[in-house]
DNA sequence: TTGACGCATTACCATATAGTAATGTATTAC
DNA sequence: GTAATACATTACTATATGGTAATGCGTCAA
């Protein structure tokens, strides 16, 4: 019985369509033209058929604009997805997961707030 | 140019190893009859050769004990693998790592035991 | 030592996948 | 209008992959 990670898996375990995350990721919104300047050795419509791909995954979305596609990360997909999956080898990442709180902390995000103004001193290493 | 990360995704991509990961994961260390047992609808060597992909990818090990292969995870290598590229999604990761640091915050690190220390109230929501 | 067991390895096959090429379809420029 | 742009889609091909079947090989029991 296929599970919903299942798709999620094969979709990733191609590189070039992990490289297209990566770049959507870095860059924020691309056109399809933009995505493919960055695959030399590839044809446009196999980038197309990888963002194909990329959308029936809900990994992306794609929005029209004039006559081009705008594609963007849909980050709650790829989260929602890997999360629970994560969370099955949590016994085993205590490495790992102390390395992402620390990137966490670099965040600004409101948990570290809170906690810089409870701690009164400037930032961590 | 291949990555590193590319064996371990593309070793990832297939749900039986994943399956089989995930009864390592769950159960200990196991032998190939044992978890053969698991998935009644593969012959012998279909699960030798995804347990030699597991191997070649170094996500498990394998001691001889007698005349059995016991099979064990290796979850450094998911985590060195898998690490570095959840942390380029790390903008995107706010939900996700929030429910990771609260799995984090279960395990009594030495951070939170300092995070504590400092706010001087129980634990965040 | 002679089987039987436990697993690995090899050979082989069917299907899936990633790629190219060619065509189709809006959209903008002229 | 016509042509060019920007992609999508379809058809096709080569290769990779997951699967079975058959064989090999070390280990234990008798």
């Amino acid at each position: 019985m296929p599970t919903s990670s299942d798709a999620l898996f094969r979709v990733l375990a191609d590189p070039t369509r992990r490289h297209i995350l990566d770049l959507l990721a870095e860059r924020g919104a691309l056109t399809v033209g933009q995505l493919a300047a960055h695959f030399p050795e590839l044809v446009a419509s196999g980038i197309s058929k990888h963002l194909m791909a990329l959308r029936a995954a809900g990994l992306v979305s794609a929005t029209r604009r004039g006559r081009q596609q705008v594609y963007q990360l849909e980050p709650d997909t790829l989260a929602a997805g890997l999360a629970p999956w994560i969370a099955k080898y949590r016994k085993y990442w205590s490495p790992a997961l102390e390395r992402l709180r620390d990137l966490a902390e670099q965040d600004g995000a409101k948990d570290r707030a809170a906690f810089r103004r409870h701690v009164g001193r400037k930032r961590l290493k």
